[in-house]
DNA sequence: TCCGAGAACTGGACGGTACAGTACCCACCA
DNA sequence: TGGTGGGTACTGTACCGTCCAGTTCTCGGA
C-alpha cells in the first residue's frame, strides 16, 4: 500500500525514469529515442517503465509539462527591477536584467527542449500550445507587468505592454535562438551575448523612454 | 539515354517526385513521412522514387535546398526601398516594406519549411546550416544593405546595419513566428500582422532616425 | 528485532506492425 | 527482339507494447 511515499522505491524509479527520458528526449527526439534506450538509461526493467506510464506519448507529454516548472525562476528574474525612480538606475537594471534574461534562455537545455516542443509539435499540438502558453507567455506577461509598472512611475512611455515585452525580447533574442534551432546547439560566444543585451536595451530605451 | 532531357518522361517523373515529396515531409515530417507515400502521391512506383534518389535523406535534402531558391523574392522585396530623399517617403516605404515582409514569412508553406528544418537540424545538421545562411542570413544581409544605403543617404542613423535589419526583422518576426512554431500553423489574423508591421517600424524609426 | 505477505521490479521473449531498401518480373517501345 | 522503365513482392530491421516466471523490496505486525 506503500505505492505513492515520496521516498519509496516507486517514486525512486518513477523519478528515475522522468530523468532519464528527459536526457534520452533531449539527446535524439521522441521519435530517436526507444522506449528500451529509456528504460536501459534509467536502470529499469521495461515493464516498470509501462508500469508508471501508460504509453510513450504520456511519457513524453508528462516529461515536457514538468519542464514549465523551470520557468518560475525566469518569472522571478523578470518581475525582479527595483522601483526606485531614478533613469540611470533604471538604464542600470535594464541592462542587467537584458544580460541574465538571455544567458537563461541561451542555455543549451532551454534551446534544445525549445526544439524538441517545435519538432514534434504537429504530432502533439496540445502539448506545444501548452507549453507556450504557460512557459512563454508567462515570461512575456510578466515582463509586460514589470514594463507597465516603470510606466506608471514616468520612467517608461508605454502604450502596450506586451507588445513592448515583446519587441525586448524578439530584439534580445531573435538572432542567437534561430541560429541554435537551425544548427545543432548554441553558436555564440558570452561576448556576443553581452553584445546583442546591451544593443537591445539602448533601441528599447531609444524608442520606450 | 534521354535521362536528362529537360521535357523527357524522366524529368517529368523526377519532379512529381519532388513535389509528391515536398508536399508529404511539409504535411507529416520527415519520420511521418515513408517512400511509399511519397511514391503514391506522385503517382509512381517506389522503385521509380529511388531510382531518382540514392536514399530518403537524399531526396529530403535536395527538397530543403531546392527551397533556397524562393527566398529570392524575398530578396527582391527587401532591396527594393527606392533612394528617393524624404523623410516621410522613408516612412510610407518602411511601412509598406514591414507589412509585406511580414506577410511573406508568415505563409503556412514558409512556417512550416522552417518548422521541417528546426526539427530535423539535429539529424541534418549540414541541411540545417545551410539553409540558415542561404535563405536566413541572405536575407538579412540584403535588409542591412539596404539600411545602409539609407543611412549614407542621412535617413537613418545605424553603426551595425546587419544588427539594426536583425531587430527589424526581430521585432516583426517574433511573435507570430514562435505562436506558429509552438502551435500547428499560423495563429495570426492579417490585422494582427499588419498591427505588429506598423509598431515594429514605429519603434525601429524612434530607435534608428 | 525479526518475519512474512504482497506489491513492485527484473529479464527476456514475443506478436504485431511499419518501413527502408532490394530483387525480380512484366509491359511497352523501337 | 532487345532493353528500358515501372510495378509487386520480398527481406531485414527496428520498435511499441505485452506476457510470464522468478526475484527483490517494503512495511505492518508479532
Amino acid at each position: 500500500m506503500a505505492a505513492i511515499e515520496p521516498g519509496g522505491r516507486s517514486a525512486r524509479k518513477h523519478q528515475a525514469i522522468m530523468e532519464a527520458a528527459t536526457a534520452a528526449f533531449m539527446a535524439k527526439g521522441y521519435a530517436g529515442t526507444s522506449m528500451d534506450d529509456i528504460a536501459k538509461l534509467a536502470a529499469v526493467s521495461k515493464q516498470t517503465v509501462y508500469k508508471h506510464f501508460a504509453d510513450k506519448e504520456k511519457l513524453f507529454a508528462e516529461i515536457v509539462l514538468a519542464t514549465t516548472d523551470r520557468v518560475d525562476a525566469m518569472i522571478d528574474l523578470v518581475a525582479g527591477i527595483p522601483t526606485d525612480a531614478d533613469a540611470d538606475a533604471l538604464e542600470e537594471h535594464l541592462l542587467r536584467l537584458s544580460r541574465q534574461f538571455l544567458t537563461a534562455l541561451t542555455q543549451p537545455q532551454v534551446l534544445q527542449l525549445r526544439r524538441l516542443i517545435i519538432a514534434n509539435a504537429d504530432t502533439f499540438p496540445d502539448l506545444g500550445a501548452a507549453w507556450y502558453e504557460q512557459g512563454f507567455e508567462r515570461v512575456l506577461a510578466t515582463l509586460a507587468a514589470t514594463f507597465q509598472r516603470l510606466a506608471d512611475q514616468g520612467l517608461l512611455r508605454i502604450d502596450d505592454p506586451l507588445l513592448a515585452a515583446n519587441h525586448f525580447s524578439g530584439m534580445l533574442l531573435w538572432i542567437p535562438v534561430n541560429r541554435a534551432m537551425f544548427h545543432g546547439g548554441p553558436q555564440h560566444t558570452q561576448a556576443e551575448l553581452d553584445h546583442y543585451a546591451d544593443e537591445g536595451v539602448r533601441v528599447f530605451l531609444a524608442a520606450y523612454r
